[in-house]
Formats: structure tokens, sequence, C-alpha cells
DNA sequence: ATCAGCACTCCTGCACAGGAAGCGCCAAAG
DNA sequence: CTTTGGCGCTTCCTGTGCAGGAGTGCTGAT
């Protein structure tokens, strides 16, 4: 017999395998109707053979523990965000994912040669697949590594700067130097940075720019001063930004729960402003597997209405970016979860240059 | 006296100027209050001094030549697409700018240094200052100039491409050799393509690589052959990609026109598409100065119910890209419009890194 | 040509009633 | 003690009828 404590304010009480039960074929029935379900359904709908009457009382309790609501006296119950995490952490059972479909996704994100391109490939797929908004944040190493940096002089003492990380990752950033300088001194200094400071992290070359900027104050010549002066410049602010990538944000608009007007703002201005939902996703990195935020308990006020289902994806075993799909709260979870995952494990697999992709 | 022709069908009838100021009347009640204008407002709002009853004749009139239209029989009227037309084409009043506006504006624009910044800047202000949705399309210079490029190995013969345009545009890409070259290799290819096409018009270079493919076939080393193989490969498929940068899309879920959910969602589709709403850009570019399509008149079904205020902007005299403003066909055009214009041109002034800014 | 007046149409809001869904409670049965 | 059928109650939803308001088209007078 399976017990599952529930804490209510200062009580702990037990709900026995049948409310479970109940409690598990109604956010199902729910989830697939978006209607309140009441007692004559789910009694139709559960195999325990029990009467309407009998799973009244039991809704009773469950409303009692906060996990189910009525929207008013004569309505069916919905589940409440704690129905839903009791529902997600214990009672739901996952469908196991289509072998065809499975190897469909993996053909297309094999497919892809640019990693910048597979981010906005894997993001769309989620989309697709779960007819909700996918996310996948781009992949960041905090180990990234400097490879190699080329100036360019523009006008007057501007500078455009081309540095390339983690053998293919390309930034630009225009920077203003003290004095001009001429291409040749600029390639020089291209030069000195490629051989000082190449394949080392980048966090191991701002530290050393700064050692070597006093150190060798009085000792190297003026233009190796310069150059590190301006490695200094790029690499002072050049953690890389944070961003993501969404697709399908309009599959959203056919839900009934963001129909209000101005919750389908507050969110949609939530991801262009994109700041809280990266913190939001930020969290997602640090645990392992699929994780899963239900309405407010996400903390943002953009999400009350939206369940958020991420997992963290790893290139060889590191971890380095979050993907996810966003939706209503009322979303198939037992579907939707297996899709997460297993998008976030191709995905890996995918951005791994050298390994062949696992299963 | 200010007569305008109208065509209706095969005839031609001329409307007299009491008629176009109580078209104009009408339309800018409308634009402001959203509800069907009746003939008792338009007394009341036009100097003309006549009694609803006249107006309701002349109503009749405007009816007939598909001016304006009644939603339902004792209902207001409502401007048609062809009475949106005539007025901006002939009544509206531009209101001028807000000289200190104008100053907060330019100081924005002129602010920013990466220009590839300030499109996103100038699409925000648009945003901002009209609370609708701002676009404005990436610079595009048909005789784009090569400046710089480099090679970079990556595992197998997989080889980074950086390279540089018109003085600040980085691009990136990969491609594949058919065999792999040494770093010493790639960087003597490099080397020898800045060297032979540096400072020349994309096309140009395009025709030359070609042209010196054949033509050199035996005279030259064969690792001169190698890099111009590989410029090739660069240089074939960079048409600088379209594309434009979109603002303050969410401002458009307000609105009351746009408030049905499929037509939402087909606008956004298209918004993130791009190609429709690419070609229709595009359109924009051959006219001079502020080009305005109302409703259906785009000829894209998600715009049906929008208007799209466009202007070109251009660089020392040569047109580089667009940008415009998207709201509901019921817009204060007579802001909208000085609005895109000064825009455009500030925009365009500030993009000049040579030129002060005019005006 | 303009206008006042009148009849007509259509939208809107409101109140009301009937019906359906579903609950809570209670008392009887297992 | 648990389960169940039954009853009354609450709430929502739908349709209907009615009154008020806004605005039109038409007509006949100025």
């Amino acid at each position: 017999m399976l017990f599952v404590e529930v804490g209510v304010g200062k009580h702990t009480q037990l709900l026995n395998e049948r409310s479970l039960q109940l409690l598990k074929t109604l956010v199902e029935r729910y989830i697939s109707d978006g209607q309140p379900v009441g007692s004559r359904a789910l009694s139709k709908d559960s195999d325990l053979n029990l009467s309407p009457a009998t799973i009244r009382n039991v809704m009773a309790d469950l409303e009692d523990l906060g996990l189910v609501h009525s929207p008013h006296t004569s309505a069916g119950r919905v589940p409440t965000v704690s129905g839903y995490r009791l529902f997600v952490d214990s009672l739901l059972t996952v469908q196991p994912l289509n072998v065809q479909e499975l190897t469909r996704l993996q053909g297309t994100l094999a497919a892809q040669h640019d990693p910048g391109n597979m981010i906005g490939v894997a993001s769309r797929l989620l989309a697709d697949l779960t007819q909700m908004a996918g996310v996948v944040t781009l992949p960041r190493r905090e180990i990234a590594c400097f490879r190699h940096i080329e100036f360019l002089p523009l006008s007057h003492s501007r500078v455009l700067v081309i540095f390339v990380t983690n053998e293919q990752e390309v930034h630009n950033k225009i920077i203003i130097t003290a004095k001009p300088f001429s291409p040749a001194e600029l390639q020089q200094a291209a030069n000195y940075i490629n051989s000082m400071y190449s394949g080392r992290s980048l966090n191991a070359v701002r530290e050393a720019v700064v050692k070597d900027l006093r150190d060798d104050q009085e000792r190297v010549n003026q233009g190796m001063l310069d150059a590190i002066g301006m490695a200094r410049q790029v690499f002072n602010h050049s953690g890389q930004k944070d961003d993501y990538v969404l697709a399908g944000e309009t599959n959203l608009m056919g839900f009934s729960e963001l129909a209000d007007r101005d919750r389908l703002k507050t969110l949609f201005d939530a991801f262009y402003q994109k700041q809280g939902v990266i913190d939001l996703l930020d969290q997602c990195m640090k645990a392992d597997g699929v994780q899963i935020f239900i309405g407010e308990e996400s903390g943002y006020q953009a999400f009350d209405h939206c369940s958020l289902v991420t997992s963290s994806y790893s290139v060889s075993d590191e971890v380095v970016g979050v993907l996810g799909v966003i939706g209503p709260t009322r979303m198939a979870y037992e579907k939707i979860i297996p899709y997460v995952d297993i998008t976030a494990k191709l995905l890996g697999a995918a951005l791994n240059p050298k390994a062949t992709p696992p299963l």
C-alpha cells in the first residue's frame, strides 16, 4: 500500500492509495478536457468502482489538503499547484517515446553542422513536438577556451576585435584605444596575445592579463604593454552574454488560460526582456535531469499561469546549457517530460563533435 | 475650391470640399474614439454648422463611393480602406515634431557606437514613440566592400572562416575543404586572398574568383589555387541575409482590432517567419520618402487589419534599408508619419560615420 | 440645398426563468 | 466504520422578453 505524506500548515496527514489514484485520474482528466471534473465523471473514469457520493467525500478531503479546488460551489474540481506538484512528483506515469519519432529527432539534430544553428533547430523541435513554446539557452562553458584574436583598424582610434573561443565560437566587439595604432602594430599585438594566451581558459587569461600588466610594467617593451592593455579591454567584459533561443511562442496564443490580453502581454514581454527568463533558466542549470516549475512556483509573475519543464544539457559531461518547454499549467506532463529529456540528451550529443551519439 | 477625383467602378465622381472636410473629421474622430461616428457627433465636431440630417445625406454619398461603411443599419460610419487612403493622401495635416523630443531622439541614436546595436535602438525608439511595433531592416549595401579574411582550422577538414565587410561587419561560417590544410597553409591562403581582393566589392570579388580560378589553372601554384577555391566557397553564398529587427510587438496586443486570437497569431507568425515581411519591406526600398500600406493594401493576409508606415533610410545618399511602424489600421497617421520620417533621417545620419548629422 | 420630424432598425443592458451540473449532508445499508 | 442512494441547495448557463438609446433613411416644408 502506497502512502504519501502531505503537509498542510502544521498538520501532516496521510493520503491513502485510493485518494492518490483519484487525484491522478482527476488531473489526467482535467489535463485532457480542461473542464472541472465532477464526481460522476471521476467515478466512471477511475477503475475503483466507487459511487459518486464516496468520491465527493474524498474530494472534500483533497480540497482540505489544498490539492484540488472548486471554481464555485457546484462545479467539479480542478487541481491546484500543489495538486499538480504531487501529481508530477509521485503519480505520473511517463509515456515511452515513439522510436520512429526518436530517430527522426536524432536525424534532424545530427544533420546540423553549425552549432549556432543547432540551438535554433532544437528549440523549434521542442516547439513542434509539444505545440507549445520551446526554449534553449546558448551553450556556455565556464571554462571557455581562448583560441585566437585578430585586430582590424577602423577610423580614428577604433579597433574591431574578433576573437574565437572553444574552437568555433566567434565574437566581435569594437574597442577604443588610447592612441591610434598602425595596422602593423595591431598585427604584432595580435600575434603576441595569440602566442601568450591561446589555449588557456578565459578566466585564466583574464587573470594573466592583470598580472602581466602589473609585473611586466618595466621589463617588456611598449608594444607588448599596449597589446596586454588591449587584451584587458577585450576580455574584461567578455563574459559571454547569456541568451536563449525561443521558438513557437505563438503556439501559446491558442490556450484559453492565456486568453487574457494582459497575461499574454506580460508573458511575451518577459520573453523579449529576457533577463527574468535567463535567471529562471540559470536555476535549472544547477539541477540535474528534468526539472519542473508549475504555475507560481517559478516566482516570476509572468509565468503565474504557465509551467516550465526544463532539463540541462551537457557536452562531454559538462553542463553547458538548459532547454525546456513553456506552456499552460494544464499541459500533458507525461509526454512533455520525456520529450524534454531526450531532446536535452540528443542536443548534448549532437554538440559534441567527437563522440558518437548514444542510444 | 478643392476637388478630389474618386474613381468608383467605371464612374468618376467629384467630391466637393465639404464632403472631404466631413470625411476628414470622421476619420480623425474615429481614430481617436474607435467608435463608429454618427451624424450628430460629426455635426458638432466639424465647424461647418450643418445639421445632422444634411450630414446624413453626405454620408450616404460617401458610402456609395466606398469611402465609409456602416457596421449595421443604425450605427455610425467607419472609414474603409479607400477612406483611409484618401485621408492620408489628401486630407491629412501632419503634426510638427516637438523639438525637445527631436533632440532626444537624435541624442539617443548618436550615442550608439556599434551600428548593429543602433538598428535595435532605432526599432525600440519607433516602438516607444508610437506605442506600436517598430521594425528596421539591417542596412544592406549592394556594394558591400570586402575587407579582410581569416581561416582557422577546426577538426578534420572543417575550417572556420571569419570575414569582415564594410569596415566593421563581421561574418563567420564553417566550410568543409576537400583535403585537410595545415595552419600555415591556411594562413598563407588568407594572406593571399586579402592581398588579392581586399577593398573590392563583394560582387567584384565573386566575379574575380571565378575568373581567376579558370584563368590561373595552370600558371599559379597549388597553394594559390586552394586559396581561390576556398574563397569561392566563402563568397558564393555570402549574400548578406536579409533580416530585420522588430521591437514592441507586444504593444499590438492591446488593440481591440487585433483582439482576435487567430489574427494575432497569424500576425506574430508572420513576424517570426520573416520572409513575408521582408518582401513587403523590400518593396518600400524602391520608393523614396514615407510610404503607407493600409489594411489589405499590403497584399499579405497577416496584415489585413494593420497599417504599415515605412520610410527607406540612406547612408551617403545610397538607400540601404527600410524602417517603419506596424499598428492597427486605426492609427494616428498624422503623428506616426513624421515620427517615421525623422527616425529614418536620423538613423541614416547616425550610420554615416563621417558626416555630421543634419538639422 | 438644407433641415426638422418621424418611423424604423439594430445594439445593449437588464431582469428573469428554466435547466443542468454538481456539491454537501444525512440517513440507511453493508 | 465505510459506502451509498437520495434530497435539497447553490451556482452557472442559456434563452427570452423588454426598455432605452443611438443613428439611420425618408419625406415634406422652408
